[in-house]
DNA sequence: TGCTTCTTGAAGAATATGTTTCAGAACGTA
DNA sequence: TACGTTCTGAAACATATTCTTCAAGAAGCA
């Protein structure tokens, strides 16, 4: 017991760079139940990081202790000094961060952005979303503003792979004209638009529903005044200790949608997917997982 | 595992009196480093208590196990219980959806994802990075993969925002070459690289640390192989119930640095918001706040 | 004291654990 | 594509653990 100062845990981050794929596979589930998981018999912990025993001893051996059983009884002894020690109280998020850091702060403000923002979200109003998006008899145009564009982006990119007839409408409004054109009665328009609201988007917003077109705004608690042109909407809290406000919780909104189409529209969605793989495969442009 | 309700300590005490010398000598080192003491192997566990190991294996018995293994299952099982935070016991979220809706399981995931990200995230590794990004002395590069593009995009906007001499690098790797070319040595590149890690953005890290460009890296879990190049990385949870892996997390820790470089540098972003505050306003983009 | 019953640990048997070897698979490279 | 390298898990092996047996010793009792 030489090196007795560092951490399993610890000596994973430090040579992860030097873990193969079946061993970062094993260490994330020894972080992800920490350290409880690495406490049983090297089978157990195996078979639940889904690798082979030799793996987990020849890790141990990587990071550093004489074999398995080395290595758990450091396990045993941070357990050990954890529980003697009062302050490992797990009201905080980054464990090695003061109360104050940045991180813990965030972390707190965030949840409770998520918590109040799925507190005052209306499940039926989100399934009818969900529905309006998998309907493949109309476009779906996507529209963001001047900071939530990368939204409109992220959430353009993710549908594009899922169905036919999915449009990004540029960043620069004085195209907006155009794609207005190419919007037909019962059509989709999702519009992002958070506090510091820009006129144009609810000039837009306005001349769309106009047309017949139906209207699905990403807003903020307090709600853009496009709100009136809309036909659903959903508010996230933005709020955080911060100049700027949060996308993290319209971003989680937006991947609950992308999941929800998928699997509403599975069926129609694999074959594209499937194919969409086969000329990634082709053009060689990624690499398979490592 | 029928008696699971009742914990090994409490099973000592309800039984302390049928415990003979030898038992009751090893049930007191039992309780006295509870219950790191039990997760041993039954020798030592024995040998500690200065008793037989038949000695341990009859207690386990006699206190309604199938035998010491059992005994020491249950103690993890405890472990478990009482080293999980309480925090994710959030039984729903949004409260008119069953939890079986997909915003609630959804919900429950990403906290957990956060939850383990910012646990085994390094903090003084985190104020390095916000260190790196504040100093103006070095320009800052962003680049992102095919679905992190929008993450780079995200971040790219706010640092713009607060610092000169940022660039987003294009999508399509084939100007990539030019970018290299205005990076020098000091100079920081910010990179994301999620899993279907590319094969362009680890030959683009490898040719950025040769010219001896600082890399800070976004990744996931698993770890891209770019990180052999990164100076600091960062590893995000990415997995929740769905076709695809969610980058809230990501965009968690971006708007945290955001947030700090901020924070940090409030002195001379200051003048340089309040400048493009007026411009703004001069170009009359954007409506106040309603 | 002598008898019985209970407790205990040494020793060996049964079992599970941990390690090593090795061949095939996956990967990178030319 | 072909080659060399590295990674991986099945299987055999060595080792440690856990359990069982059993006899010696302790404790209680007449």
């Amino acid at each position: 017991m030489n090196t007795d100062d560092f951490t399993v845990a610890q000596r994973i981050h430090d040579g992860f760079d030097g873990l193969t794929r079946a061993e970062r596979q094993l260490a994330n589930i020894i972080l992800e139940n920490y350290p409880v998981s690495g406490l049983g018999s090297i089978t157990a912990l195996a078979e639940n990081a889904e690798v082979s025993t030799p793996t987990v001893a020849r890790m141990a051996r990587k990071l550093g202790f004489g074999g398995f059983p080395d290595m758990q009884k450091q396990l045993r002894h941070e357990l050990e000094a954890t529980i003697s020690d009062p302050l490992t109280k797990h009201d905080k998020w980054a464990a090695d961060a003061p109360d104050t850091h940045i991180l813990n702060r965030f972390a707190d403000n965030v949840i409770d952005n998520l918590r109040n923002t799925l507190k005052h979200l209306n499940a039926a109003e989100f399934d009818k979303i969900v529905a309006l998006l998998s309907d493949t008899e109309h476009t779906v145009a996507v529209v963001g503003g001047r900071l939530s564009h990368t939204l409109a982006s992220y959430f353009f990119t993710h549908m594009q792979m899922m169905r036919d007839g999915v449009t990004l409408i540029e960043r620069n409004s004085s195209s907006w004209p155009h794609y207005l054109l190419s919007l037909k009665e019962g059509d989709v328009l999702v519009m992002f638009d958070m506090r510091r609201y820009e006129q144009d988007l609810l000039r837009f917003a306005e001349m769309a529903k106009a047309r017949g077109v139906r209207i699905i705004l990403f807003t903020d608690q307090w709600g853009s005044p496009a709100g009136k042109a809309a036909t659903h909407q959903i508010h996230s809290r933005i709020e955080v200790p911060s100049t700027w406000d949060s996308s993290v919780v319209t971003m989680f909104i937006l991947e609950a949608i992308i999941s929800a189409v998928q699997s509403q529209s599975w069926e129609s969605s694999k074959d594209r997917m499937e194919e969409l793989e086969a000329l990634f495969e082709k053009t060689r442009l990624f690499r398979k997982f490592i």
